[in-house]
DNA sequence: ATAATTGCAAATGCTTTGCTTGTGA
DNA sequence: TCACAAGCAAAGCATTTGCAATTAT
């Protein structure tokens, strides 16, 4: 618990100005549980505290991202979906009938990747997969 | 060449009316060389019949996607791109400094993906794997 | 003090839709 | 003929932004 005090310690260290907006956001942040988009977040939000805009929650977001602090996805939907940074990378399965998130790490695809962009003459900067799947019934 | 009558007959196998405009839609994009957006599209199809509507293009790449005709790429961009749909399966790498897209198969990759799903418990039923890159001076 | 942040509402950019007129099979 | 398609403008949605008031350092 207390893992709100990591992203505000984060944002000391980059500089981040700390208010009380933003500080709530960041304890939001850390504490729920899935990857929430940013109506989700400022409906949480405005639980606690009901004057906060929208807009401050989408500027802050796109800070945290900026520096790090954050992680924001694009699943297929037209909107995004944020995380906090995960100390290790991964990747994610979303379930295609109830758009559940599972995170996941495979080494050698990883691997691949970067050979493959080698192959075509790139150097891998980033990459994106998601995998799409229906649960198996046993 | 004429590659066009290629989702022509597409159209007709998926009992997809064809109008004057949905036929140039599809010559368009049988001829365009990379994958463009409905706003390149609308524009590049004006070039021929002025007179046509973005709704229209909207309403008919929508159509043939849902058709099978194209396939529809989300980038990381707020707008859709659009390809012919491919005869074979493959995936892209993204110039980060220039945009340009380039297409790539790895059959060792698909195959983790599926191994990856099935292990979490899910049947693998799509997938999006994208690679960022910038390119490697000589 | 003062440069940065907030809230609000208006603006933006892509995409969809209601409605009337036009058209393919 | 007549269900479906096109054109146009308006509406939708997520996201961004201008500006005046507020706040952190």
């Amino acid at each position: 618990m207390r893992e709100n005090f990591d992203i505000e310690a984060r944002c000391k260290q980059k500089s981040v100005r700390l208010t009380d907006q933003r500080r709530l956001i960041a304890k939001v942040m850390s504490e729920i549980e899935n990857h929430p988009d940013v109506g989700e977040l400022h409906k949480k939000i405005s639980e606690i505290d009901s004057k906060i805009s929208i807009a401050t929650v989408y500027r802050t977001v796109k800070l945290f991202e900026e520096a790090g602090i954050i992680a924001k996805h694009d699943f297929r939907e037209n909107k995004s979906r944020y995380e906090k940074a995960p100390d290790k990378h991964h990747d994610h399965l979303i379930d295609v009938n109830t758009g559940k998130i599972i995170e996941f790490t495979n080494n050698e695809i990883e691997k691949l990747q970067k050979k493959v962009a080698e192959k075509l003459g790139y150097k891998l900067v980033d990459h994106r997969l998601e995998l799409y799947g229906s649960k198996i019934k046993k």
